[in-house]
DNA sequence: TAATTTTTGTAGCGATTGCTACATTCAAAG
DNA sequence: CTTTGAATGTAGCAATCGCTACAAAAATTA
């Protein structure tokens, strides 16, 4: 394999921890170039440009995201809409999904303005998410079963933009007041 | 009233317009001043610097939103969560506030991130319609007319990020979900 | 009218942006 | 050994960034 194709996927993964601790501010190729402990000229040899960089890195992340979610909560006992939530609101929340939480909504909100290459990519990590829940639920219809999925995306993703900006104790009682009503 | 003054009111007043429909994306202060039909020397005389200029701004967007909210349902008749997340979401995602969702989004996400200025105001945004929300509450116990008002921010915001990524037809999944387990 | 302050235009500085031209080194194939 | 293509460094271009120096015009005050 050519060490091209290696330095490309090497320079991709050390960009992707990057960005998800620093996100796509101050995303400079130069900055990026620091980043992974390259040249700019080099990271121009490996990606075609800066958007196939993004890309690359926002697919890696997303990868990485399925994985990590995939290892962590099993697909068997199924769940009810409440556990699964319980357990997926402590699992997003946590250390180690955060800063892909973080990345996501990023990436959502710019894909709402059509910011390319967000647009494109923005969608397929959210049916990830979206089909990663409906494999855990216990719904046998399966109609029911996307509302369901749907449903708890909305509620994870709505605690994480507000955990951005409110403190963890205001946090605390959104999540128990959705724990709440779940369980009714 | 010194012209200044004035200018600084109307520029603000049309670049929050802009930004509402174009996000905060292109924002180079020759782009603004094209936007609010001034010459970029003018702007920084109007405000001190971009920040300056950006808080205005964003300040005016908060504003423009509280006012809207206010005037979209009154403070009595007292709801029901259920009842204040129908008409809730209906109204954030209607034509008239979606943007002002967007862009409060935008901010949260960037507040994330620690972005001045965005981090400063992002909170009182937030505070602002959690506040709006409480107003229109029939909860009497305070603790728990708090926890039910951080509950539908998360919902509503939530189903802000859906939006930006899955289609009408998901979307309305979504929310007719989230209606019938508040309805339970 | 004269003096002073506020308002505006022109022009550009130094830094950063994405990206490229060009030359050189290096390793593998003949 | 020679040739050839891949890999890398140096240097820099044209565009854009936030911001400023300078001076002229316009409005206000004396």
């Amino acid at each position: 394999m050519s060490k091209r194709i290696i330095q490309r996927e090497q320079v991709t993964s050390r960009l992707a921890a990057h960005i998800l601790e620093n996100g796509f501010e101050q995303t400079s190729l130069r900055n990026l170039a620091d980043a992974a402990g390259v040249s700019d000229r080099m990271l121009l040899y490996y990606f075609t440009n800066k958007n196939d960089l993004l890309s690359s890195i926002i697919l890696k992340i997303a990868a990485e995201m399925a994985v990590i979610l995939a290892g962590a909560i099993p697909e068997v006992p199924k769940l009810s809409p409440l556990e699964l939530f319980q357990q997926g609101a402590k699992l997003t929340m946590g250390t180690q999904l955060r800063p892909y939480m973080k990345v996501s909504i990023e990436i959502s909100a710019r894909a709402g303005r059509g910011e390319i290459p967000f647009a494109q990519l923005s969608q397929g990590m959210i049916d990830g998410f979206r089909i990663w829940i409906e494999a855990r639920l216990e719904t046998q219809d399966l109609e029911r079963r996307r509302m369901e999925a749907l449903m708890l995306l909305a509620m994870i993703d709505g605690l994480g933009v507000l955990s951005f900006a409110i403190d963890e104790d205001d946090l605390m009682k959104a999540m128990n007041a959705l724990e709440r009503t779940l369980a009714r």
